[in-house]
RNA sequence: GCCUCCUUAGCUCAGUUGGUUAGAGCGCCGGACUGUUAAUCCGUAGGUCCAAGGUUCAAGUCCUUGAGGGGGCGCCA
């Protein structure tokens, strides 16, 4: 058989008239004659023509949706008017079928929820097979950015045996048998006869990992598997995600934030140059969903302006202290419409508070700073007040929170003082501490939650929607 | 973990104040047609109304409990 080319490839060829193969899956057979073949590389189909005379019935049986064909032909501009170019079929091989009597995905509109419940088999879908693309191509504009601009790409470990990150509930990682494990004297499980001869966890974190990394190389970053054993039930949260944790040496918490936005800025025109295809289809498909809406709960601006209007200015800068103030006399505040009313300077903000200032008042990407210091980790740099830290959130809107980042510590009686406060014991920390005891240096760093980001740049609502197979509370299938 | 809504055919959904034999579109199966764009047209089949219990002469419809799912909140990325 002939040397394969990819749909994408065909369909971005201007010449004619040239015979090929392709193999892909079938979405669509209209009228016994025309097959729209889908191969993963677009989300354009390309439009087979087979002539029911030549083709044996049989074979022509077994073209349904979701079968795998493979068909060699000449490459000719189109009769019809929904395509360019179409390809003349003169050999058709059918290397698996798919029986339409129990074959799931019909050519109509699916729920997200149910196919969710096929994960195995959404991924043929058109619109998770552009979820998919823009997330790699997502992935490979991180790698870029931070390559580009002098970074190195740190893998930290994922079994830790530090159970003192301090980002959540982690999953035990452990070979003893759970129905007779050894126990010591006091009749409490022995972990020094487990695998590692300790507790280990998956990590909740690489970041203070990456900190040791930016002491040497000076600007690295991690982008790998992170696992919380939270319980959250929301659309913006997973038991598995990934995470990009990029830090920098000899940087304030300015440098942090231009980092942070310059990155974001940079992988959504990444995907605007190089996805825009799947990114006009997801844009229809919002559009085509919020038809049965009405009309003031629809999206102000379609997906691809969306993308744009976030490039176009810089995003918003403001302390913990002015959001305070913004929604202490904001409308909502006054006229009692949060439900968490904003008296008390301290509190954390709450999804309500954090939209009304992204969504109502500034109406663009709001980055905030210097947050309350007893509501944020204690690893964060403690401003001469004493009373905030070097924090910053960066929020979007619809997901909240996309980045949480900080100046870090590095005066050493004070990241004492704050580990004693958050209950950590120095012990637990040695190696961490270590790295301000010989040749410490400011730095900073953030985290960036990698299906929040694809979440907001394909406009999915649910974060299940974004990673192929997802894993949350009470569901770990495929 | 909390609040709230939902669960009817393979899928997406109707189903009136509780009242004969539970419907539609798409899909499937059979047929027709053959330059179609989720093709079109004709016809057939397809149901433990999520589960268990209860109220009632009578329950898809009302009540209780449970399971699964959606949305919101908290924790965060």
């Amino acid at each position: 058989m002939m040397k394969r080319t990819s749909i994408k490839a065909v369909l971005a060829n201007q010449e004619t008239d040239y015979t090929t193969t392709v193999k892909g899956w079938v979405r669509t057979f209209r009228n016994n004659q025309f097959i729209a073949l889908n191969d993963g590389s677009t989300v354009k189909p390309l439009q087979i023509v087979v002539d029911l005379n030549t083709f044996p019935e049989d074979l022509l049986k077994k073209i349904t949706p979701g079968a795998a064909i493979g068909a060699t032909g000449k490459i000719v501009p189109s009769a019809g008017r929904g395509q360019r170019v179409e390809l003349v079929a003169t050999e058709v091989v059918v290397y698996g079928e798919a029986d339409p009597s129990t074959y799931p995905l019909q050519p109509k509109r699916h729920s997200l929820e149910f196919l969710r419940s096929i994960s195995h088999l959404r991924i043929k879908t058109n619109t998770f097979g552009c979820i998919f693309r823009l997330r790699h191509n997502l992935a490979f504009a991180i790698h870029k950015y931070f390559h580009d601009n002098g970074f190195f790409y740190m893998h930290t470990p994922i079994i830790t045996g530090s159970d003192a990150e301090g980002a959540g509930e982690m999953f035990r990682v452990s070979t003893l048998d759970p129905k007779t494990p050894p126990c010591t004297e006091n009749g409490e499980v022995d972990w020094s006869k487990d695998f590692f001869g300790k507790q280990t966890n998956l990590t909740v974190s690489g970041q203070l990992e990456a900190e040791l990394g930016a002491m040497g190389l000076d600007k690295v970053y991690t982008f790998g598997p992170t696992f919380r054993a939270e319980n959250s039930n929301t659309s913006r949260h997973l038991a598995e995600f990934w995470m990009i944790e990029p830090e920098i040496a000899f940087a304030d918490i300015h440098d942090d934030m231009d980092l942070a936005e310059g990155l974001l800025k940079y992988v959504i025109q990444y995907v605007l140059d190089h996805n825009i295809e799947d990114l006009e289809f997801l844009q229809n498909r919002l559009i085509q969903e919020e038809k049965s809406l009405p009309q003031n709960q629809r999206s102000e601006m379609a997906l691809i302006e969306k993308l744009e209007f976030i490039l176009a200015e810089p995003f918003e800068r403001i302390t913990y202290t002015e959001a305070f103030d913004i929604l202490r006399n904001s409308k909502p505040n006054k006229k009692k419409r949060f439900k968490f009313p904003i008296n008390e300077w301290g509190a954390d903000l709450q999804s309500e508070h954090e939209r009304y200032l992204v969504e109502k008042h500034f109406k663009k990407p709001v980055i905030i700073t210097d947050y309350p210091a007893q509501i944020k980790a204690f690893y964060m740099y403690l401003n001469e007040d004493g009373k905030t830290v070097r924090g910053m959130d960066i929020l979007f809107p619809q997901l909240g929170e996309i980045v949480g980042g900080s100046e870090r510590e590095t005066r050493m009686e004070v990241l004492h003082q704050r580990m004693a406060e958050f209950g950590i014991p120095p012990e637990e920390l040695s190696w961490y501490l270590d790295i301000r005891k010989y040749g410490s240096c400011p730095h900073a760093g953030f985290g960036l939650g990698f299906e929040r980001l694809v979440q907001f740049i394909t406009g999915m609502s649910n974060i299940r929607d974004v990673i192929p197979l997802p894993r949350y509370p009470g569901y770990a299938e495929f």
